[in-house]
RNA sequence: GUGGUUGUAGCUCAGCAGGUUAGAGCGCCAGAUUGUGGAUCUGGAGGUCGCGGGUUCGAGCCCCGUCUCCCACCCCA
């Protein structure tokens, strides 16, 4: 009776192979992060969940995985405790650490904790797991990874901007061919206090949020059921319908948001932020999306999204401006901005577009083959000769038949196979093949080396 | 949290109206004269048909329960 090898819903486990190609999307993550001034930080996997709850909105609050108590946790409650407490009291009873939910929060943590040590503007980025306890379907995992970069402590709109170029950066660098969607929650603000529905502000961008989805009745309806009026929600409707490119959009909502100081304030934010970026002239498409909301409530000012082109996918980047994020530890006042990346639905979107360079697939440049004796002992010098000379080369660790030691080099995708046997020993040579082209040569050490690094 | 779907060899799946020792392809292992792979051929190993119960002379197939997987909604990376 063995246990079984199952593991959590919506985990996995990576191949080699599978992490050759996650690492290429780290590193080029990595390399773009860098080349615009942003150095890494990482925090811990657990949180004290009350550094966590009330940050997610309400539905973000149930999905994130708590952390039992150590000990008798049930110690200080009556079982008429535990009947009568909701499970978000009951947990606050006997849970007082969970996982992270997501980077940026953490993030806002970090700069309050150590704002004495870092210099401001702060830019860092951070690739680490977080852990949801959503249901899994396609594109979406409970363990997965966010790659993040913020600026705090700046409300320049220059930060904006240069995220916006390293997520182009990024995506062309990667090959995948995307639409950046763009909106400003002031906009959202000013569009709620045109409708006189200021105070239900969430409900109503929840509801815009689904447009592209749901489609236009589908999200009247759902107004109408939160306790909107009906005018009111013709009025969105209307005010959503405004068409045309960016600039024509604006110039729309200008004069049907002139009431709201907010209002005016985003459109004017937006139209900077666009204008820069038409100097600088980005590849993917840029998108001005009216209904684009998103469900994480502490954004306040530019917010962003990035869907692939070719793929049907959730979006693979998101982020955008918070003003007060660190406000609730503390230091407020201290505006940020910044962008995640899903590496994971990057990894399908590019594994479906088979995006990933052969050269991922990677492993030893050369395969010693093994003929024991005398032949070992050598072939083992000349190994390491050419690992002291940056070759990546192992050698094959029984003498078995080199058939089977040819197939090993072959199912690992290892280009040459370096045979010594008693001729090449006495030669000082070894015979090098070419598994790809089948070439084989008779070559000095020297000479291989200098074959295996081409 | 809501709705739907799936569960047979390591993987992808067949399995006719319930009837004898459950199949295929791929993969795996071993051979085809002992220093050369990816091809071909030959042979072989491997399954308590998700789990529990029921109906039946008899169940992979029918019924009930349960777990699981995947998909959609919600929300998000």
């Amino acid at each position: 009776m063995s246990v079984s090898t199952a593991i959590p819903k919506g985990t996995r486990d990576f191949s080699p192979s599978e992490m050759n190609r996650r690492k290429y999307i780290f590193q080029v993550l990595e390399e773009v992060f860098r080349r615009y001034g942003y150095l890494p930080i990482e925090t811990p996997a657990m949180e004290l969940l009350s550094t966590l709850t009330g940050k997610y909105g309400e539905e973000g609050d149930r999905l994130i995985f708590k952390i039992l108590n150590s000990g008798n946790f049930t110690e200080d409650l009556d079982s008429d405790a535990l009947q009568k407490l909701s499970p978000p009291a009951l947990a606050a009873r006997i849970c007082e650490k969970a996982l992270r939910y997501d980077l940026t929060v953490p993030f806002a943590r970090f700069v309050v904790q150590h704002r004495a040590e870092l210099v401001f503007p702060f830019k860092r980025y951070q690739i680490q797991p977080v852990w949801r306890a959503d249901r899994p379907q396609r594109g979406r995992y409970r363990e997965f990874f966010q790659c993040d970069v913020d600026v705090i402590g700046t409300r320049s709109l220059l930060c904006e901007v240069e995220l916006m170029q390293i997520i182009d950066d990024i995506f062309s660098r990667l090959g995948i061919l995307v639409n950046i969607h763009v909106n400003n929650r002031k906009i959202l603000t000013g569009i709620a206090e045109v409708l006189g529905q200021a105070e239900r502000f969430t409900d109503i961008t929840v509801a815009m949020d689904k447009l592209d989805k749901a489609g236009e009745d589908k999200v009247r309806e759902e107004m109408l059921q939160k306790g909107i009026p009906e005018t009111a929600a013709e009025h969105l409707m209307q005010i959503l319908r405004t068409s045309g490119n960016p600039a024509e959009k604006i110039n729309n909502l200008r004069s049907q948001l002139q009431s709201s100081a907010t209002g005016m304030e985003g459109l004017a934010e937006l139209e900077s932020m666009l204008s820069y970026l038409d100097d600088l002239g980005l590849r993917a498409a840029v998108d001005f999306d009216l209904s684009l909301a998103r469900g994480l409530n502490y954004y306040t000012g530019a917010i962003f999204e990035v869907k692939a082109k070719e793929v049907q996918m959730g979006s693979i980047c998101g982020g955008g401006r918070y003003d007060d994020l660190t406000g609730i530890f503390g230091l407020p006042g201290v505006s940020g901005v910044g962008v995640s990346f899903g590496a994971d639905r990057i990894y399908d979107v590019m594994n479906e577009l088979k995006l990933f360079p052969s050269a991922t697939e990677g492993t030893s440049r050369v395969l010693f083959a093994n003929f024991g004796g005398e032949e070992e002992r050598y072939s083992l010098k000349i190994l390491d000769m050419m690992r002291r000379n940056g070759v990546s080369a192992e050698m094959y660790p029984d003498a078995v038949k080199m058939k089977k030691q040819f197939a090993y080099a072959d199912d690992k995708k290892i280009p040459y196979v370096a045979v010594i046997g008693s001729e090449e020993r006495q030669a000082h040579q070894l015979s090098l093949k070419n598994l790809n082209t089948g070439e084989q040569l008779a070559l000095s050490p020297e000479e291989a080396i200098a074959k295996l690094k081409s």
